[in-house]
DNA sequence: CTATGTTCTATTGTATACAATTGCGGTCCG
DNA sequence: CGGACCGCAATTGTATACAATAGAACATAG
């Protein structure tokens, strides 16, 4: 994955969810271009894939726009992705083999080390968060979903939900993964399936509550 | 919307679906190229979003072929579709006016009409049906939503399910649609996405029964 | 001074030429 | 005779030049 139009995907998304240009503002195709550093044909690769994603938004006349998220938009894009996810979940459980789920403890071990400290590693848990989430989603072997999900699964929310979290929030994601892995051990479909929807319902309530409240700055 | 990356959407589509090509078979983009009369680079455009939709899939080496779906994979269209069309139908009926709510019943008027015939109208029904859910759709104003929707609601499995139904079954659908057009005019969130889900999953399974009782052709 | 029409410029859309990569087939050696 | 390696052909990926289109600014008339 190489390719001058990954690379482009790649800059132009970071560029974007770096907050270096504000939601609403143009940006040409030549523009993203020298930001990428390749021609304007993998560049538009990129943006068809950024605009499925809707981090980008095509402005009445074929314009280019960063996309600027309403809170209704937000509220349901945690509740598509709640839906989604507990649907991977549920298939997932009956999916499961021993060796992912050893891989699922293991990442969780690793989420787990880096919140209990007193210094919690924001990164390492963005990190680990993300890797559980999608080995869940390669054993739910739906590649509908697996072509869905990630659409709904954006970072600049889930960073800026993670770096309002509190200890507390993030050592309770941990105790949610813990409670999905014995779901999935358990082989019960339902109850993996309601933990992960309660799971990204807590995570929308508390980037709610951490945005919402701090509006006003 | 003249634009000829649309037109090779649309011609490459409609060829995909006429059922001139068979499931799996290489598609070399000059060969689109030349099927929808414009040049590769609006081509790749097009091929890009039929990969989103999964009419085309590319093989492990960049090359492209048609789709060719499990019944596995069509369960899980047709459950995915029953979740995201019942959430879309929860959101209309708490959002839903007079005015679409008469556009509603107009076309839901037509629909029937076309199949309360001794010989049903399929291509109206088609038509009338897919306009009734656009509308639902756009009631629903989850921008989202209406991104993802599209990619799950496949013409070829819609346009065989169709062609298999029995009579009763359209009439079926047009008094599902009376109950939604009941549920969106009480307001009634949860009633609107019970029927909806209904609706969705007895197409499913007349489509089910329709086709793979029939493989051993 | 405002409104409207026109020209010019910025931006996106398309075609084509070329580069890179991958698959296929032939040949050479064991 | 079989297998591996090398080279050619087919296919995808990228750059650039050009065409079409939409927006903005300016000029002119009322």
């Amino acid at each position: 994955m190489s390719r001058a139009s990954d690379i482009a995907y790649r800059k132009i998304r970071s560029f974007i969810l770096s907050g270096e240009v504000r939601p609403g503002m143009q940006l040409t195709e030549e523009r993203l271009s020298e930001i990428s550093g390749v021609s304007r044909t993998p560049v538009r690769d990129a943006v068809q894939r950024l605009e499925n994603e809707m981090l980008l938004v095509r402005s009445a006349s074929k314009r280019l726009s960063v996309a600027d998220w309403s809170d209704d938009e937000i509220d349901e894009m945690f509740a598509l992705r709640a839906m989604l996810e507990s649907h991977a979940a549920e298939r997932a459980a009956q999916r499961m083999d021993v060796d992912s789920l050893n891989r699922l403890r293991a990442i969780n071990d690793v989420l787990t080390e880096a919140v209990n400290r007193s210094a919690p590693d924001i990164g390492t848990f963005l990190d680990a968060n993300r890797q559980f989430h999608d080995l869940i989603l390669e054993c739910a072997q739906s590649p509908r979903l697996s072509k869905l999900l990630p659409a709904l699964v954006e970072q600049p929310v889930v960073r800026r939900t993670a770096n309002q979290y509190s200890q507390h929030d993030l050592m309770q994601s941990g105790a949610d993964h813990d409670e999905l892995i014995a779901a999935f051990t358990a082989k019960d479909q339902n109850w993996a399936g309601a933990v992960m929807t309660s799971h990204i319902r807590r995570a929308f309530h508390s980037f709610s509550s951490a945005t919402r409240t701090t509006v006003e700055d």
